[in-house]
RNA sequence: GCCGAUGUAGCUCAACGGUAGAGCACGGCUUUCGUAAAGCCGGGGUUGAGGGUUCAAAUCCCUCCAUCGGCUCCA
């Protein structure tokens, strides 16, 4: 007999030699139906596995997210198993498991088609019901490259591996596929699954490889949670930015022009709501507001080193026997704004802002909708200081960063700092110090954050800032990039205290990132149910019927004269129509009047996501809106 | 840029070799209504563009463009 301490501390004796399977049958019958695999001494491993004693183990089932990953693991091996039977000559790459699912890298020369998938479902299904065991063989390396010989893909997955025990894992005697494991118990618990489409993937993610197929599924324990992240994906399609930009009429996009917003006339009021808010808060930070000219001679991206860098994805432009770039950065700009006449310390730190307009060719495939464009508004600033300054520069930042993205209701945010990338200029030296200045930043801040080894732009390092919205999907809106190297490239140069001129630092940096895809990210955050102060409409006045119309009109005008954005809908509708068509187009606040409130000049007010109505004066309306846009606040109840 | 899919009325979609349709939206009329969509009538399409096959193409084939899902990329 041998002693197992579970994870609830509890101790349990088992006989010499039992499997985690045997284990969790001797704690419960429920335990044993729905154990997937288990870790042992801390080693995920599955179930066949023979307990060597004494040890702790923890029996993982679907509700642990590592039971879940082996299940989605198992279900790729399934889903290979049937598209091998449907096309014999595939051969496999790499299966893991993914969030949300899972997905198999395949070589096949047939594409494989949406319309394929159920058939490769029913196949899996069959499989599955089938409910074989998943067997592990192990041997040495040499081993299982003698039995893959000729299999490149395995061949160099072997070569990958870590130690010298090599494992396969069997469920039939028609699919035996290399694989570290572990899996679950057998093909009949790999849970409710649906393939979900078919994409190409380079081998080891380089476009000089082969493209394979890659065939992405989910799986989930039951059917009813499948269901429930399909309705999720359904949920977040509706939040989709693309299809309420077009719904709510904010933004659309042209053949003529693919990758360049059109702002339409609801759109642009979210962003000048966001200028305005912008500027006061630049304003408060002692920043100052310049523009520079989008086109702008070829030399000057010669001497900036863009040209170099980053050519293929800039516009190029002659005319009168010269060349010129469509500026992809406003840096270059800033510094000729710098550089128009002399610069003393005494100015310094000089915070100088630009909503700059870039142009940068994406590539084709990569375009979405607002976050991926190739014509953006960044709201871009340059720092000139000395090199003490830059600790408190950073941190000025940071603030300001903290105090822009808390009004629009994001919470959770995260740093990360980019260092040295391959491709980049000035020398490492310059590098050193400049990361350091970062890193010293963050620690005055007491500040958490991430490294990402060799992620900087390629002038010099930078602090990211990620956020995560109401979905929790994490977004990087922020960054700030210390620069060593331009202010030298354009011989910026101030006069210190002791009369010599000097080189300042520079620091780049942009808060929202590109405005576009601001918004874009603020659709999807807000589900387009904007906070009061970014909706288009405000509000909406709803005459029961045209005898109250005359009423409606006074009331509109009372509320435009108070700076609200409202409209009136005199349709020959009913009220119950009116409310529909307001609730669809997202308002705030539905204003509806009758006779009753015309005699007494009232409003009957409904309010977005809430099915109940109150009567509220005029002014009382009009205070409560106006604080609360004021406040720039997200919550829309008015109490009292 | 690469792989795959998809482009039909303003929007969402149907028709899948044989006369292009519906709902919503839009216009007109009726209705004047009390809290999530009243009724009738009407206008609207060289089916993304170009070429080909066919007696006949939205439908099949080719090229291009765009979009979507991924891959790569994002200074």
């Amino acid at each position: 007999m041998a002693e197992v301490t579970l994870p609830d501390g509890s101790k349990l004796e088992i006989a010499n030699g039992s499997t985690a399977m045997q284990l969790a049958a001797q704690i419960g019958p429920g335990l044993a139906k729905a154990a997937l695999a288990a870790r042992i001494n801390g080693q995920l491993t599955d179930l066949a596995s023979p307990i060597s004693c004494p040890a702790v183990v923890k029996i993982i089932t679907s509700k642990d997210s590592e039971g879940l990953e082996v299940m989605r693991h198992s279900c790729a091996h399934v889903m290979a198993e049937a598209i091998c039977s449907i096309w014999p000559q595939t051969r496999l790459v790499y299966g893991p498991a993914v969030e949300n699912g899972f997905y198999y890298d395949i070589d096949l020369d047939e594409p494989i088609r949406p319309s394929d998938f159920e058939r490769i479902e029913e196949k899996m299904r069959q499989i599955a019901n089938g409910k074989s065991h998943f067997v592990r063989t192990e041997m040495s390396k040499a081993e299982a490259l003698k039995k893959l010989a000729g299999d490149k893909y395995k061949t160099d997955n072997i070569n990958r591996a870590d130690g010298d025990v090599i494992s396969f894992y069997s469920h039939s005697d028609a699919f035996e596929d290399l694989c570290r494991g572990p899996h679950v118990p057998d093909t009949g618990k790999i849970g409710s699954f649906k393939i979900m489409s078919v994409a190409g993937a380079y081998w080891h993610g380089d476009p000089t490889q082969k493209m394979l197929q890659r065939v992405y599924g989910t799986a989930w324990p039951s059917k009813k949670e499948l269901d429930e992240f399909l309705h999720r994906l359904e949920e977040a399609k509706r939040r989709d930015h693309r299809v309420l930009g077009k719904q709510l009429d904010l933004f659309s996009f042209n053949d003529a022009g693919p990758g360049f917003a059109f702002m339409h006339p609801n759109g642009m009021i979210i962003w000048n709501s966001i200028v305005e808010f912008w500027r006061s808060v630049h304003d408060k930070y002692g920043y100052r507001e310049i523009k520079t000219p989008i086109i702008l001679n070829e030399e000057l991206w010669h001497k900036s080193g863009h040209w170099d860098n980053y050519k293929e994805n800039m516009y190029f432009t002659r005319f009168d026997e010269a060349g010129y770039a469509i500026k992809p950065m406003n840096c270059p700009g800033g510094c000729l704004v710098y550089n128009n006449r002399k610069h003393s310390y005494r100015e310094f730190p000089l915070r100088v802002a630009e909503l700059g307009l870039v142009h940068r060719h994406e590539a084709s495939g990569v375009m979405h909708g607002l976050f991926r464009v190739r014509q953006f508004t960044q709201d871009d600033a340059h720092i000139f200081c000395t090199p003490d300054q830059i600790r408190a520069e950073i941190i000025g930042v940071i603030e300001l960063t903290f105090e822009l993205y808390q009004a629009f209701g994001f919470e959770d945010f995260h740093i990360e700092l980019s260092t040295k990338p391959e491709k980049h200029i000035g020398t490492d030296e310059i590098w050193e110090t400049a990361t350091k200045a970062l890193k010293d930043a963050l620690k005055d801040k007491d500040i958490d954050y991430k490294i990402n080894e060799g992620d900087g732009a390629f002038y010099g390092p930078k602090i990211d800032f990620h956020v995560r919205d109401c979905l929790k999907r994490s977004w990087q809106l922020g960054t700030i990039q210390l620069d060593f190297s331009m202010p030298e490239r354009f011989g910026l140069v101030y006069t210190d205290k002791d009369n010599t001129e000097k080189t300042p630092v520079m620091i780049h940096r942009a808060v929202l990132g590109s405005f576009e895809r601001f918004i874009g990210i603020l659709i999807e955050h807000y589900g387009g149910n904007f906070p009061l102060w970014l909706a288009p409409e405000q509000a909406r006045i709803l005459p029961i019927s045209e005898k109250t119309n005359e009423y409606a009109k006074i009331v509109e005008n009372k509320l435009k004269g108070a700076n609200l954005r409202c409209g009136c809908d005199i349709s020959d509708e009913k009220i119950g129509a009116k409310i529909a068509r307001a609730h669809a187009d997202r308002l705030p606040y539905m204003l509806v009047v009758g006779p009753k409130e015309a005699q007494v000049e009232t409003l009957n007010l409904r309010i977005r996501g809430a099915n109940e109505q109150k009567t509220i004066g005029i002014g009382e309306f009009i205070d409560a809106t106006a604080r609360k846009i004021a406040e720039k606040e997200i919550d829309l109840a008015i109490v009292g």
